[in-house]
DNA sequence: CGATTTTTTGAATCATATCAACGTACGTGG
DNA sequence: CCACGTACGTTGATATGATTCAAAAAATCG
């Protein structure tokens, strides 16, 4: 009989399980498969599971909780590119797949449990369960046209109205993050965010 | 005997196919089905080939010259999220995929030579051959990364220096387009633009 | 409760936009 | 092949959105 934690497990997987059944079908043999090469993590909050400098070697597929993916400048000013909340997936794949290292830190900003594909094991899942790569294909595209939109934002308007945008576009996000966090995602300072509210108010 | 106009197609499926082959082996019956079901479009000087408020149903390959993806503010100025040149992919594959009105617009900014795949034929060419979900899951995550590292610059370095680096990262395509387009994809005004260029000299 | 982190406020400053005018180049039709 | 018109690029004056810095206030955490 399993105890808790398999249990706990069995959960996480199912998640990831029932996205992946959102966009591709799968065989409860290909399901046996995917469980069999992934496998959670539990990430403590402001634990980075991937430091800029190292190369990075898995992706993340978050469960529960948040991760942010940032950059340092060189003056020290950290700059969120991405946010990753419930049922997205977040790595930097470009130092996955050159094994270089990366310029960016991944973190999480919650205690957060993911899901990982480990950089040994990922071509062989591909290649005993096809559809995955159908499954990646359309992750991929979603996340390049979403990240096309956010670049169409920040050209066409203001950072007012950048902030009232996301805000009323993702409320109870908007609720689990630091203000600067979410400065630095839109692209301000945190002293501009606070002005920007006091003029609502 | 193929005429001209045939060896002409035949060279630029070709370079599809080449590029195909750099992420992906195919026989030569993969290759032969590919080339059943793609075709070429050639698109003039400011063409559109996408126009905002039409379904987007076409995936778009260059094999030469240059495309634009674009919106238009309210206030009617114009916003490029986008270029495209040789051997890149471009479309609204949000519109493409829900069928519903695009909000950019593709234009070509040389004479362009476009290889098409139609809405019609895009889920039979994958069905037919399904190396082609591994070959976009690259060219996606690729086109996903660069645009990060696009957000990445937007926000942590001034318009001096983005300009400055697009110049020196891509030398040979700035002089293909105008400054003002230059400009509207660095995200600042034509304006600026020429007074960034007065200061170097 | 004290210590740290996060948010707010205000004043000065800076990067970039706006507008308007002028200069330049280029392509088309006569 | 010239001339003209339109599109593109430049310049300067002024305006504005956003940053910087410093300090105080508020919230959070052990």
């Amino acid at each position: 009989m399993p105890h808790s934690l398999e249990i706990q497990i069995l959960i996480m997987h199912t998640e990831l399980l029932a996205h992946i059944k959102r966009f591709v079908s799968l065989t409860p043999e290909e399901e046996k498969i995917v469980k069999g090469y992934v496998h959670t993590q539990d990430v403590k909050y402001k634990e980075l599971v991937l430091k800029s400098g190292q190369v990075c070697d898995a992706y993340y597929f978050v469960v529960k909780g948040v991760l942010r993916m940032y950059t340092l400048t060189d003056n020290g000013t950290e700059h969120i590119v991405q946010f990753a909340i419930d049922n997205w997936w977040m790595s930097d794949y470009t130092s996955f797949d050159t094994q270089k290292p990366s310029l960016f830190s991944i973190q999480a900003l919650e205690p957060t449990t993911v899901i990982v594909i480990d950089k040994k094991v990922q071509e062989i899942i591909f290649q005993e369960v096809p559809k995955l790569e159908r499954y990646f294909r359309l992750i991929f595209q979603r996340a390049y046209t979403a990240t096309l939109m956010r670049v169409h934002f920040i050209f066409s308007s203001s950072g007012e109205a950048r902030y009232h945008h996301f805000n009323n576009s993702f409320p109870e996000f908007v609720q689990r993050i630091p203000q600067y966090m979410l400065a630095s995602y839109l692209g301000f300072t945190p002293e501009f965010l606070s002005k920007i509210r006091a003029k609502k108010i």
